[in-house]
DNA sequence: TGCGTCATTGACAACGTTGTCCGGCGGGAA
DNA sequence: TTCCCGCCGGACAACGTTGTCAATGACGCA
């Protein structure tokens, strides 16, 4: 590899003035700097990181791991927001996917703390609890889309809860008074918190929570699984039947647009739909287009970030809202 | 930060001795390679990897050059399928996002030349043609889901030309003639070698080519632009009217699932259908389950490293197949 | 007892870069 | 003409690590 040395006897001068001109140091005569610029394009010359960092004694990296975030649609955005600050304060990221286990998590923290990253980000797919690894307090870190209620750190996460209560007014805004949830699995965070703002936008509404308007849409129930089909037709045969549904996730109103239709019922005609997550593949294409509630990933990486360079103390729980993607699956057409 | 000086400070011998330990070189007495270990866990010290790196002159990094396929839904795998292989050779990844400018692209690379990378991967979230910067000369290099035609580098794609005869293959085998190919944007290399599949099936099937059956469902023709419904429509209008469709990607075979509806027309009862992609949030979610190829992203990802490492100077362009995912809308039920 | 061998440990240089310090040179002022 | 100052370029050290070689001591064998 061609060195700082090589330019310089390229150049005829000593390896020091090419460094200066590297780092536009003033103090080296016009005339020197461009000769040494020559050098520099014809050898194809770069620095190397690791003396500079060596030298200086920073390394410039931050570390971003990624639990899933690379392979789930969309959530990549939580990297993409990341990488635009980090890129922004000329830091960059190291980006490793770990899958779910110890073995392969501790692999990647002990490799980015060997090259001495600055900060840490620890990154979730899916909104929930996470164990924080004890290196990590080492370096500043901030967890984002996951929590801990054991090591203080702050993090980023979706405003869940205001999003049940947002996907909830609107039907409500539409006059419906009898509003089925097909809910995720409650081992999952989001489902709480969702189910949480769904009670309080009936309860500002003044309507009396019915718990056999909540169903669920996947994971275990009673004996066996469920699905969504079956939460489908379990609320159809409510008497009265609920003239609106939100559903816990895109994927389940997309087939709830398909059960429906085994009642001879359409969305947008017979019965109002709103939903979460807003995943591009699936709520444009669905026939009413879905009005869903997007999840904050872009602005969770941004902020997570944004808050490493801010020297903030408050470790704190930050949630971030949904954006309404008002569609037409939420009103009635006849 | 700790170093080797500071453990062997702590240990009571020389730097050199922590070396040893450190890296497991025989002849260390045991009594003083126990003591050693203990300094080093008291410490919490961790090997610089920049010292190492300048002494090896090895960085031990791959560059991963990303055309959006982190935020692209299931690209991701290319990415994980890449990790997989470079994991197995105790080499690691850097990832790194780029929009697409040049300016940024150009960012990265100086940024992973200057890191000393020993080989560059440049991904992209699309089968597409690719221009290779200068600078991926200087290193091993390979392409994933692109390639170039001036470029000659080993290039790793999916085997679209094939996929689309297979797709074609599924509804001739249920006794179908006359089948419609809602084609992408013919700009996209995917779309010309999909048509391309379709053609050498109806050839092989001794059915002529019927160009009126082959209706854009995305991008610009003829005067404006063109959309899947309207696609669906046009089908639809023709006599003989097409008992099967192979749709080019998912999306759109979503999108005609609703449409057709507005013909009384279900699929799977009476008109089949294929597509590409397996989108995992589409595909399994329709009613009937769609049939569909799905893309060989992970096995590109591992492909590509795995050239990486073996030293073959072949720089052809490999195809990779894509799987097929059998469902239920080829099938037509009464 | 003396010498060779082996096991163990330590000293030193070098990787490429940059900060500090110093020396040399040219120009302006007394 | 001489002295001083400012400007430019070079020598050197240091960052943390590992490969090479040497030193030390113990031990076995003649």
């Amino acid at each position: 590899m061609v060195s700082i040395k090589d330019v310089a006897k390229h150049a005829g001068t000593s390896f020091k003035t090419v460094s200066r001109v590297v780092n536009n140091d003033p103090g080296v005569r016009e005339e020197t700097r461009l000769r040494v610029q020559q050098s520099i394009e014809a050898l194809n010359y770069r620095p190397n990181s690791a003396a500079r960092m060596m030298r200086n004694q920073k390394s410039g990296v931050i570390g971003f791991i990624s639990d899933e975030v690379v392979t789930q649609p969309y959530a990549g955005d939580i990297l993409l927001g990341a990488q635009q600050v980090a890129s922004e304060h000329d830091k960059i990221l190291m980006v490793v996917n770990i899958e779910h286990n110890r073995r392969h998590q501790q692999q990647a923290l002990d490799m980015l703390l060997e090259r001495r990253v600055e900060a840490l980000v620890l990154a979730s797919y899916f909104h929930r609890e996470v164990e924080v690894p004890p290196e990590m307090q080492g370096v500043p870190s901030v967890l984002v889309n996951c929590f801990s209620t054991v090591e203080k750190l702050p993090s980023f996460v979706p405003d869940d809860e205001q999003a049940g209560f947002d996907a909830t007014r609107l039907l409500l805004e539409q006059g419906h008074r009898c509003i089925g949830l097909i809910s995720l699995d409650p081992r999952i965070e989001a489902a709480r918190l969702r189910l949480a703002g769904y009670q309080r936008a009936l309860q500002q509404a003044e309507i009396a929570f019915d718990p056999r308007l909540v169903v669920q849409g996947e994971g275990r129930a009673g004996q066996g699984t469920c699905s969504t089909p079956e939460a489908v037709d379990s609320l159809m045969a409510l008497e009265p039947r609920p003239t609106a549904i939100v559903c816990g996730k895109d994927e389940f109103a997309m087939q709830v647009y398909f059960q429906l239709l085994r009642f001879g019922l359409r969305v947008g005609h017979d019965i109002a739909l709103t939903s979460f997550d807003n995943q591009r593949l699936i709520a444009p294409n669905l026939s009413p287009g879905l009005t869903t509630m997007a999840l904050p990933h872009l602005a969770m990486g941004r902020a997570a970030l944004g808050h490493l360079f801010k020297p903030k103390a408050d470790n704190s729980i930050r949630r971030l809202p949904f954006s309404v993607i008002e569609r037409e699956s939420h009103l009635l057409k006849s």
